[in-house]
DNA sequence: CGGAAAATTGAGACTGATCAACCCCGGTGG
DNA sequence: CCACCGGGGTTGATCAGTCTCAATTTTCCG
């Protein structure tokens, strides 16, 4: 555990910003309560930052590198809930919980900040503060039933589009180009998040490479054609298929044709 | 909307019999705001009972009757996220936002209690009523990561047993045996909910009576061998093939043979 | 440099979706 | 009372998308 630093950029995003020190935030004549300097510590990749079923002790901005989120159920079965970035914050849907309900995992090594829960509890409690912390937790919850409709009802190659789109969207939202974006995380943590096999997330993501909509090395992805990455997520009908190796056209690739389909819930497996 | 009447059986099991009039609460020294007696309203078969992205004015509890959520995504695609049994809370989730994240739809005449939005937050801020409430809705949120896992990772067969023992101990819970249970929701609703098609779970209600699991008629569905369900739930194998008409032997049906894999997460589609 | 983990690629099997026909049952109106 | 009708449900045949298994390559890291 280190003293942390000042770093404004990473802290920019960071939900607790209005109220830590470290952030910048001029302490003035808020009461002692409502001002935060917690510590940062440091996660090696692999290294689990809390454990679901365990006490909930505090919660854990990410200042750098990414994390994900992994449920085990009841069973036995394992699965990816979701990944975490700068900006975001680890184990704040448990807030209110005894324990934590997922485990979250270093995918690189990672910097969190550590807020202690009273302290998120009690800055709940005053309407200001408690605004955008809700905010928070409902995009996550609205993102975690997308995913459930999109495991329940779309292709591979449609989750798989989502996923790289949000991917994009996040990176984007934090500063750099949405167009190029490292992945932190394996084959199998993809494929686990979507409900699929690794092979099938690596297939696919040949076969966009191979259409011209991403180039991929390793985990070096780039974005070339996020109208027609688009165009995958919303119609199922345009799952590319060509692997061929000629590249006649230079054009952008999958220029849009059909005027997307309305009322998809025709088409998925079922209605509701 | 008409003037409830005490119904003490339907209202036992609802979180806000401590402090409701039409539950038999007495209001005693209790300081205005927190007691209630809400109207009641009755909802026939298919109509809704809140919409997805209409505010937020009230919250359902279920007096009678049933409910499915029912959620659709911004591109379109629908999915049954719940269903809502007598004592569970329509909307409840949706406590801290400004408009219903799924719709609530009857699958049957429904009578809901109609508790205003005011007087759940309200609620909310006193220690004693806010742990229960709490406790509810982690309950669903847990239970719809088991069905982001269920769906992600488990088989058709093994999902719909999750369901039914998912129904028989709600039944359970309120009362009745849990062997007999009358299906409120269409196969169509099964499918949505489980991410499989009608025709799927048609399929495979019928090969689990095939096989001595259940009886089904129509949508009065008897759990015959509980723990064969369970069997099939919990192992990926034991998916009971076996249509054959013959009967020879009438026992229970499905022996436990094998000793339970432990650590599934090996078996399912990718772990994490 | 060597070994392990991650990723790719291929061939084949199998689950579950799709399409289509039919049935069952309740309701409606002649 | 019965014929008709329509929605929900069942069943069958077929097909496609993914999983599975396996071999190989690439990358990472000591």
């Amino acid at each position: 555990m280190t003293t942390p630093q000042a770093d404004k950029p990473s802290c920019s995003l960071c939900l607790f910003q209005r109220i830590c020190r470290n952030a910048g935030a001029t302490p003035a004549l808020d009461s002692p309560e409502r001002s935060l300097s917690p510590a940062s510590m440091l996660w090696r990749a692999g290294e689990t930052v809390h454990r679901q079923g365990r006490p909930v002790l505090a919660v854990f901005p990410v200042h750098d590198g990414s994390a994900k989120s992994v449920f085990e159920s009841p069973l036995g079965w394992r699965q990816v809930t979701a990944f975490a970035h700068p900006g975001d914050v680890l184990g704040l849907e448990d807030h209110d919980s005894q324990a934590h309900c997922t485990s979250a995992v270093a995918m690189q090594d990672t910097r969190c900040c550590v807020v202690p829960i009273e302290a998120v509890r009690a800055h709940l409690l005053r309407a200001e503060y408690r605004e955008p912390m809700l905010r928070t937790l409902r995009r996550n919850t609205e993102r975690e039933r997308t995913l459930l409709v999109a495991i329940g009802s779309m292709k591979a190659a449609q989750r798989l589009a989502m996923l790289l789109l949000d991917l994009a969207s996040e990176q984007r939202r934090r500063g750099n180009s949405g167009a190029a974006l490292t992945l932190a995380m394996s084959r199998n943590d993809i494929a686990s998040y979507l409900g699929l096999t690794l092979e099938t997330v690596s297939r696919l993501l040949a076969r966009f490479a191979s259409v011209g909509l991403i180039t991929i090395r390793q985990r070096q992805l780039h974005i070339v054609d996020p109208a027609g990455l688009s165009a995958v997520y919303e119609d199922p009908e345009r799952v590319p298929i060509r692997p061929p190796a000629a590249e006649p056209d230079s054009s952008p690739a999958i220029a849009p044709s059909k005027p997307l389909p309305l009322r998809p819930g025709t088409a998925g497996p079922a209605l509701a």
